[in-house]
RNA sequence: GCCCCAGUAGCCCAAUUGGCAGAGGCAGCGGACUUAAAAUCCGCAAAGUCAGGGUUCGAGUCCCUGCUGGGGCACCA
């Protein structure tokens, strides 16, 4: 399809350069720009110092067959910001790569009896033919991917100075499972306890597993959120905040009495509520931990085991159901409440987590709905510490959480809450029996998983050495190149295992036999860091070079979507915070700002393949061109709002497009003629376009600058057309295309190009430098001043700019409409905003 | 249950951060061009801002309560 434009009219000037005379062809000039574009290499920063550095980045996408409808909408925001930084004269970094570990294409291999790699490159090459297409202003000379041995060769490199560092270690411990997948899961890959790829209920596995030690930088990743409030959506922030889940509270050690020969053992709880220790009646370890098996009696002992297998068999789903009966078991045991000597009877249980807090809590029934519940279906006792005026929860089965005095509690009688909780801490600390603690929801991140097509893990296990690090000049460790197919299907173990040419060496360290780590690193270790390889891609003596890394870091701004307000941005924060920690980085946030692109829909619901609403972005492409697609995205709503395809026009936008291309042919001036002759009234409106898009784009407000940009091609064919002027022989005509162009070229790279090409100037537009206003052109000679009386407009008056206060009061005072409106009441107040509203109070 | 975000013409969205509710687009209607249609061009109409209360000379904008929709966390001690 192609938007032919009205029969031509006269003005053929300057349209000599015109692919096929006086036709909007997008094929034709997508045809023509992109081999301009590369020779002249546009996007290519300099790199030099000569400018100030700007670095702006879009996720990375995973190569999952072509580019869609979600990609473009992405990558044509991160492209406006990267033009526009571009134009306004900074040295832009916009690299693009592809995050192209996974298992997509491990399991693409097994069904196509491939290696994974052959499935990954040919999608990448289809996604940057089509990227190119696209027309992303990108640097294409840094091109990375994360499965590449020059690549993965420095994330094994990081992996060994995190471990190093004591950041990375293992541990047993009871993991999530997805039994379809046969992988472990990091807590945040779990979704309503089912794994976010497949969907399948988790379960729990005990193993012996690698993990990033994130939790050491909770305080950090939560406190420097502050320098991102304002550049970063709320929402995410909070999100983090959520997950990183700081608590603050207190550590309490009980001690549980000795029972036949179980010795006496000191237990610690973690509590928000220190203030209502003094009404604890039981207390509570989780079922499933080690602990429980340590205090149990041996009477009790069978009776949990019973209870212990009951909760294994649960699902995740079902455990988590908050309507579930209380359930659990008594130990035998008894813990000394180490304020007054009570004796609490210790139970085991399953509303207790094992990895949450220490795994065992003090039961306050009357003041945790919990443990309300659980006293009530085991009929122990409920007494209430905290007197708030509601009914006794005892008595009412709801638990009061809210403020209160309180009572029953010794020295802390007549407290109040607030003062109750610091008092409570001090005597634990006076006795030596727990202080304040501040506790983390967060989880250490576990990051190996029993897969191939991802970095292998560069450890060797060694019977006399243990585990020794793969030295860093035998690096890369790379994936060996003979397993492909069958070879590849999820067993439980790593696929690696079975690869003994692979898996046996020498140890590093003693030259005995020794055996290769067979686990992969999950793959948000490869996306944690790309944004710093991208600075120096091709270096060869580290992950970058230390000599450019601090020029464009850290990323001002970072596009992407808000699925990964977690897991990616969580992770990519604290592997920026321990390369900074390293010496290697000054930042020490990787994202100044973020901008989170809305989803694409289809009739309100997101595409998917299940519903069959999926929008192909090819056949889009084909049908409206690149530049009407990528201006719809932008223009459609804010960017951070959802695009409903259905809603939309990209033929709308296509026409608009034609319309504003065909500015060209009708300037009749030519290039470097002097504005200054040139039509008033137009000159305005592009000098103010000008300045207003700049604050706009500052903004992030996209849609709003297509509006402005619709205005002002409006606004020019109106002058061009008008009877009186001059037409497209008027130099302000000449300046209003140039500026649509230059404009223009931040969201239909195409079309402005070609249109600058019709104006007379060389290639390319990306370069042109955005258009200085005139603050004298953007200065009205009247403007409206409203006039109201008590606040409903009564008048409007044309009064110079510059109006004196006084002068408008009594212009205002004058009228006779305010006159008619007073109606012979008198004046209470005049309240005047020169020079554009007067509003007139009566007594 | 707790937390975050958003409700403005039929629809997508603007509104200089407290100062005339309307910039732009889609859809609609009328007209020009056409044998006709498409395309193109010109023009028109359309809401008083989810509801209620408050602050103010003045509220779409600030505050409170509620409703609706979207999202996050959740047996987290």
């Amino acid at each position: 399809m192609s938007v032919h434009p009205e029969t031509e009219t006269g003005a053929q000037a300057g349209t000599a350069n015109t692919p096929e005379e006086g036709v909007y062809s997008f094929a034709a000039m997508e045809a023509k720009w992109p081999q301009v574009w590369e020779d002249l290499k546009v996007f290519t920063p300099l790199d030099d110092g000569s400018r100030e550095r700007r670095y702006v980045l879009d996720m990375f996408p995973y190569p999952s067959g072509d580019l869609h409808m979600g990609h473009a909408e992405a990558f044509a925001m991160g492209d406006v910001v990267a033009r526009y930084l571009r134009q306004k004269g900074y040295d832009v970094l916009h690299p693009i790569g592809w995050d192209s570990f996974g298992l997509p294409a491990e399991n693409a291999a097994i069904k196509r009896n491939a290696h994974p790699s052959e499935w990954t490159y040919t999608n990448i090459d289809t996604q940057a033919a089509s990227f190119k297409r696209y027309a992303i202003s990108a640097d294409w000379s840094r091109r990375l991917h994360t499965s590449d041995p020059e690549y993965y060769r420095w994330t094994q490199w990081l992996f060994k100075r995190f471990y190093e560092r004591g950041l990375a270690y293992r541990k047993d411990s009871p993991v999530n499972w997805c039994p379809k997948d046969l992988t472990v899961l990091a807590n945040e890959q779990v979704v309503n306890g089912a794994c976010e790829r497949c969907g399948t209920p988790v379960t729990k596995k005990s193993l012996n597993q690698w993990y990033f030690k994130i939790t050491e930088y909770a305080d950090r990743l939560l406190d420097d959120m502050s320098e991102l409030q304002g550049h970063w959506p709320e929402r995410v922030l909070a999100m983090q905040r959520n997950w990183i889940g700081r608590s603050e509270g207190a550590h309490v050690r009980f001690v549980i009495e000795a029972a036949g020969r179980r010795p006496e053992k000191e237990v610690t709880v973690f509590t928000t509520r220190p203030d209502t220790l003094y009404g604890a009646t039981f207390f509570v370890v989780a079922a499933d931990a080690h602990l429980a098996l340590d205090l149990v009696t041996p009477e009790q002992h069978d009776e949990l085991m019973a209870y212990r297998e009951k909760v294994k068999a649960l699902s995740e789903i079902e455990r988590q159901s908050t309507e579930r009966e209380k359930t659990g078991v008594f130990t035998g045991r008894y813990a000394i409440n180490p304020l007054n000597g009570e004796k609490l009877p210790v139970w085991a249980a399953d509303y207790v987590l094992a990895d949450y807090g220490t795994g065992a809590i003090m039961a306050v029934p009357a003041h945790d709905q919990r443990d309300l519940d659980f006293a009530k279906a085991f009929g122990l006792p409920v007494r209430a510490v905290l007197e708030t005026g509601a009914e006794d929860p005892a008595e009412s089965g709801v638990a009061t959480s809210g403020e209160g005095t309180l009572k029953n509690s010794g020295e802390l009688d007549g407290l109040s809450k607030a003062e109750a909780i610091p008092a409570a801490i001090e005597i634990l600390e006076k006795l030596g029996t727990g202080e304040k603690f501040v506790n983390f929801r967060l989880r250490d991140w576990l990051l190996s998983r029993q897969r191939f097509w991802g970095t292998p893990i560069p450890i060797i296990h060694c019977a006399e050495c243990g585990e020794v690090p793969v030295p860093d000049d035998q690096l890369p460790v790379t994936l060996p190149q003979d397993l492909r197919g069958e070879a590849l299907a999820p067993k439980g173990t790593s696929p690696l295992a079975a690869a003994a040419e692979w898996v046996n060496v020498e140890c590093p360290n003693c030259g005995r036999a020794a055996q290769r780590d067979t686990d992969t690193m999950d793959t948000f270790v490869d996306s944690s860091w790309y944004f710093l390889r991208f600075v120096s891609p091709h270096y060869t003596d580290g992950p970058f070079d230390p000599a450019k890394i601090n020029e464009w870091m850290p990323v001002g701004q970072y596009v992407g979507g808000v699925e990964h307000a977690i897991l990616h941005l969580l992770y990519a924060r604290f592997f920026t915070k321990v390369v900074h920690d390293m010496g290697l980085l000054d930042a020490d946030e990787p994202f100044s700002a973020l901008l989170n692109q809305g989803q694409v829909l289809n009739g309100g619901k997101a595409m998917s393949k299940s519903l069959g609403n999926g929008v192909d972005l090819g056949e889009q492409l084909d049908k409206f061109g690149v530049d009407a697609v990528r201006l719809t995205m932008v223009f459609a709503s804010p960017p951070e709002d959802d695009v409903d395809w259905a809603d939309v026009s990209p033929a709308g936008s296509a026409k608009f497009l034609a319309r504003a291309w065909r500015l060209g042919q009708d300037v009749s001036s030519a290039p470097g003629v002097d504005f200054s002759g040139g039509d008033r009234a137009l000159r305005t409106v592009t000098h103010r376009t000008i300045a207003e898009a700049a604050v706009l784009l500052d903004n992030n407000k996209f849609n709003v600058v297509v509006a402005k940009l619709m205005e002002l091609v409006n606004a020019t064919r109106k002058t061009i057309d008008s009877a009186s002027g001059a037409g497209g022989a008027d130099p302000a005509v000449r300046e209003a295309a140039e500026a649509v162009a230059v404009i223009l070229s931040l969201f239909a790279p195409y079309t402005a190009e070609d249109l600058w090409n019709q104006l007379g100037h060389p290639a390319s537009v990306a370069n042109a430098g955005w258009p200085v206003h005139d603050d004298s052109l953007l200065v009205q000679e009247t403007v409206t001043a409203v006039v109201q009386v008590q606040g409903k407009v009564r008048d409007r008056l044309e009064v110079a700019p510059d109006i004196a206060e006084d002068a408008l009061r009594e212009l205002a005072l004058a009228s006779d409409n305010v006159q008619r409106a007073l109606d012979g009441r008198g004046i209470r107040t005049v309240i005047v905003r020169a020079p554009k509203l007067v509003n007139i109070v009566p007594a």
